[in-house]
DNA sequence: AAAATCTTTGCAACATTGTTGCAAAATTAA
DNA sequence: TTAATTTTGCAACAATGTTGCAAAGATTTT
């Protein structure tokens, strides 16, 4: 796990601060997305929001982690799976209606629907709801 | 077109308000789904944020409309086809990267991703990002 | 090792999106 | 016309995210 955070840390060339170290962990041994305030409680000393969103931001400009916005608002944020990442153009994410789990379904494989007279497609971002594994 | 909004409204129940009428007018008209700030700006007279994010929450408990959360917390604000009703179990959108620019893709048809064991789909949200009509 | 530099953190303040309570104005019903 | 309901505006608030500035911690330089 340390190893893990601190691979992923060295290729992006973030140093080791204790809140990147911590945060990281929390993304990586949760199975699913979390939003900001729950990845701050669950920090073992206290850090400020600020310094959680400076984090965040880190991150997600090294593609670390991304976003998943949400019906009303709400984003959850994830570690990006070599699967997933930005190169690629396709990313799945399923949105329990039961428990509001969110889960990243990194390898979903799916069909591009057919576009109109002069769209073009780059990439697709897929949000399934229905029951997770544990609400079934 | 005020025909078209008069039946939206009447089918759903709700009273011809002033800020209701010009409202859909706005989103009817636009080809694109619009954010809140965009559609107060374009209402010929002055309704207070509030009225208009009350209006807003009417169509969508209604089925009105819809809303489109983006990355970046960025939400847009669309008139709900027939095709595309909550009843529908696929929507899809299209964001141009270039003109920021959001459409729906009504007639899109689209194939599933697999599930993993245990997760059970109910709906499916597309977000199709590229370059537009007439970004190309 | 001391001084200078760079990075991280916390705090206060702010922006934006959206909601709530309450009272005034406008509609609708009796 | 009076009474009841609905719509609107205003003020205040909540949540999410950002920015500026100064203090604290690391790193580097000499």
């Amino acid at each position: 796990m340390q190893e893990e955070v601190f691979a992923l840390l060295g290729d992006k060339n973030l140093s080791r601060t204790p809140c990147r170290v911590e945060m990281l962990k929390i993304l990586l041994e949760s199975g699913s997305a979390l939003p900001e305030t729950e990845i701050r409680s669950k920090l073992p000393q206290h850090f400020d929001r600020t310094t959680v969103y400076r984090t965040l931001r880190s991150f997600l400009e090294q593609d670390v982690i991304h976003s998943i916005p949400l019906e009303g608002g709400d984003v959850r944020y994830a570690v990006t799976r070599n699967k997933e990442r930005k190169s690629s153009q396709f990313h799945a994410h399923f949105y329990c209606e039961s428990c509001s789990s969110v889960y990243c379904l990194s390898r979903a494989r799916f069909e591009p629907p057919e576009m109109p007279e002069g769209f073009v497609a780059a990439g697709y971002d897929v949000l399934v709801n229905g029951k997770c594994r544990k609400c079934n």
